[in-house]
DNA sequence: GCTCCGATTGACTGGTCAGTCAGCCGACCG
DNA sequence: CGGTCGGCTGACTGACCAGTCAATCGGAGC
């Protein structure tokens, strides 16, 4: 066995993580769960990380800073509010086609953990809000967007669908395929901009 | 001290439980701190419930079977689709806004908690998203909604929208007041059938 | 070959709690 | 007044597991 730099080992820790962690939650894994499947030894996963906590407190940070960015450049892009929607709607769908896993554990076991780690990351969470609700007014000033209302209320309904829809495809409850993830992009930013009633 | 009859102190140690559920969330809620919070003795929970579990099953299935009942009255009415959708919404908001404490015991701990009590629940829980999606597809039969958006993917999205805002209010992103759950019931349907762009 | 030092190991400890159980209390009855 | 019985009590136990740490390994440098 050739000696793996250091840094991979870590990697392979939090990789290892992510599979325990979507397969059985994060309260009933145990540290040692992690370990063997990570092929290494207990005391190992303490040499790189200072708790079980911030095992996931990495795994989130990781990915979240990234959905951040994306909001960000979708809202600093010259295109319509609706394709910026679009843009945002895309990089969670494909965040989760790309890596299942991981986006399954981000969401059950931080974003809708309210109690635990939710409220810890509460910061980074709503900051995702608040760039979207950006979005929204902005359409509003250019008329894009009906101004009756509230941009951080639209912001809740258009994050809370698309997180509803993803749990559906983490739970089976509804059928998740290539072709479903393409068509859920557009699906749900058709239904928070043109509604459900025809035009 | 007059004897209460014994239905009284199960009660009691529900509604307890409720309270110290919102305060601290479940998992770092100890037996002993819902029997402090009932005043009763802590082998007393045990009495009336065969575990912790069974506390937090019983004020789920006990709320959530109304709101099932709620959601197929609506669909029994004879009011439109969107009115019934209206209903539903109502329905969750008034929940809220009678009992806050309850309702953020059963997002957090259950609907939202999906590898604990969300799994064990599942069929409950998608039961209501099967009765709201048979509000729209009604819809569409009746010509009232666009009939190229999957009902149940509709669902998923109404449904998420009013659950984040209820998070919302719970985790104080957004303001909370009598008059914010009046107006938000209007608007949630107003953004779900109308849609953000003018019509 | 030898030393050094960070990487790696895994047995062990301390604290936490869910759930048990042996028995107490007080209302009611005969 | 003695007996019974269900509601009620709370100290105790067994299991679990995060996090510690002393010991070992093995590559790099001399």
């Amino acid at each position: 066995m050739s000696k793996a730099p250091p840094i991979e080992k870590r990697r392979q820790i939090l990789d290892s993580a992510v599979r325990v962690f979507a397969r059985q939650g994060f309260h009933s894994t145990r540290v040692s769960d992690i370990a063997d499947e990570a092929g290494v030894a207990y005391g190992l996963v303490y040499h790189y990380f200072n708790s079980k906590d911030q095992v996931l407190n990495e795994l989130f940070t990781e990915r979240w800073s990234l959905l951040l960015a994306a909001i960000e450049e979708a809202d600093g892009s010259d295109a319509s509010p609706r394709e910026k929607l679009t843009a945002v709607a895309a990089f969670i769908v494909d965040s989760y086609s790309h890596d299942p896993e991981l986006m399954k554990v981000i969401i059950v076991e931080v974003t809708r953990a309210a109690n635990s780690f939710g409220r810890t990351h509460l910061p980074e969470i709503s900051s995702a809000y608040d760039s979207i609700a950006r979005i929204v007014a902005e359409g509003q000033g250019a008329g894009a967007f009906r101004a009756d209302i509230d941009p951080h209320f639209a912001s809740m309904a258009f994050y809370g669908a698309i997180e509803q829809l993803l749990s559906g495809w983490i739970f089976e409850l509804i059928p998740a395929s290539d072709a479903d993830y393409d068509e859920a992009k557009e699906l749900v930013v058709g239904t928070i901009c043109d509604g459900l009633e025809p035009r």
